[in-house]
DNA sequence: ACTTGATTAAAACACTTGTTTGAAACGGAC
DNA sequence: GTCCGTTTCAAACAAGTGTTTTAATCAAGT
């Protein structure tokens, strides 16, 4: 740990780590105080009470760094290269080359679980990250198609981003031990993400004709 | 709750609601034997401790039912239908149609941070489920295709059912209280899944050919 | 009615938690 | 030096945790 700082920065620095290890309630303020080297009244001193440490913790892992919103630069090149390498930026941080590990991890928990420090999050890294992807993809369908189901086809987008890390240990045991470490590689995943979600948004062109060919049918129930 | 049982069950449904809404370390022995109506020492005197009980309610959330592999049966359905209704009941799941709540709210949690119970539930629940899957779009996707490859795909599809599941906060935050009720509809969720997913495996017709349009000059960092 | 085994109940135990307290140590200003 | 505000520390507090213990209760079996 850097040392020669202000201790409110070092037991916010130490905080982060153990918050996103252990999640709000399973963090103790004393491993955190042990991990910063200060004394146990220092959470009451310099923040009011564990949760608000908690809440600047969070404050401060979408605030460092800000690179969300520089996607505007590359307008000029087509939207399937845009998205491919926004697919990459994002699967970069899911996969933990990005930040420093605690950053994302925090959010994820905070976006999975939220307290009062996720309208906050939201509103200052994961929808302008939203936002963005939508204007990428934009392009890409049809030009009469409703806010509501742009907002669908990023969920999609999105989605499949996510599994990679909230998933990691369900994967791991689906697809054994030595599978899953070939399967996540930055460039193979970024690959099928960006390839899978285009040909589905080339397939959304035709929004009443080729698509969905089973839709009166399905109201069936499953049962032997 | 069910009274007249042996109270061994009727613990362990308390529990299972109980671990599904709070965790595993965030519930209290306490308030799960004040829910069964029995008292503290009887988590000790049916299961050892705590964390057997547990491990005995996971077992239960995804031990009764049982309805996964029961997709066989409309083999002779053509494949796009057959999506369409696995998709169907899976986000009937996430969307807390089919099972009394706590089953699947106990899995997601088991998912999310699987402790020693996680094993088992994948065995005996997720990966038949998966490997239900892998059958379903196999015909949908080139004769030629690697079980890599594969995998890779049905991640893809998985991957947007459970975002609605997982991120239901952050959906409600991003796209607004009112937008999100009309969101959440199952005939919605499913028409649009699976025509996402389709059109995505139509175009995984050609794996060398158009994809991956844009593939080696992604390498360039998105720096201003 | 008495005994025996299984079940339930209340209390206590040992421990950890977040928070507070009050005094000690520090660092300049005068 | 003396003073004073800021920062650190060790100790204690009250509340809550899982677990154990010990006695009470109950339901047959004889």
């Amino acid at each position: 740990m850097e040392d020669r700082l202000d201790p409110k920065d070092i037991l916010l620095e130490a905080a982060g780590e153990i918050f996103a290890e252990k999640g709000l309630e399973q963090a103790t303020v004393r491993e955190i105080c042990g991990k910063a080297g200060l004394n146990i009244a220092a959470v009451n001193y310099y923040f009011r009470d564990k949760k608000a440490l908690y809440v600047e913790a969070v404050k401060l892992a979408h605030c460092t760094g800000g690179q969300t919103p520089q996607f505007e630069v590359l307008e000029g090149a087509p939207p399937e290269q845009v998205l491919e390498a926004f697919l990459r930026q994002m699967m970069g941080m899911m996969l933990d080359d990005v930040r420093p590990t605690w950053h994302l991890e925090l959010m994820m928990r905070e976006m999975a679980r939220p307290t009062e420090a996720c309208v906050e999050l939201v509103r200052s890294f994961i929808g302008p990250m939203f936002e963005t992807l939508k204007q990428i993809i934009r392009p890409l369908l049809p030009a009469e198609i409703s806010p509501f189901n742009l907002n669908l086809h990023a969920f999609s987008i999105v989605a499949q981003c996510l599994l990679y890390r909230y998933h990691r240990p369900v994967g791991r045991i689906l697809v054994g031990e030595d599978g899953y470490t070939t399967l996540m590689d930055l460039d193979r995943l970024t690959r099928h993400i960006t390839d899978f979600s285009l040909a589905a948004l080339r397939g959304a062109s035709t929004p009443s004709k080729g698509a969905t060919a089973t839709q009166s049918v399905s109201h069936q129930e499953t049962k032997p």
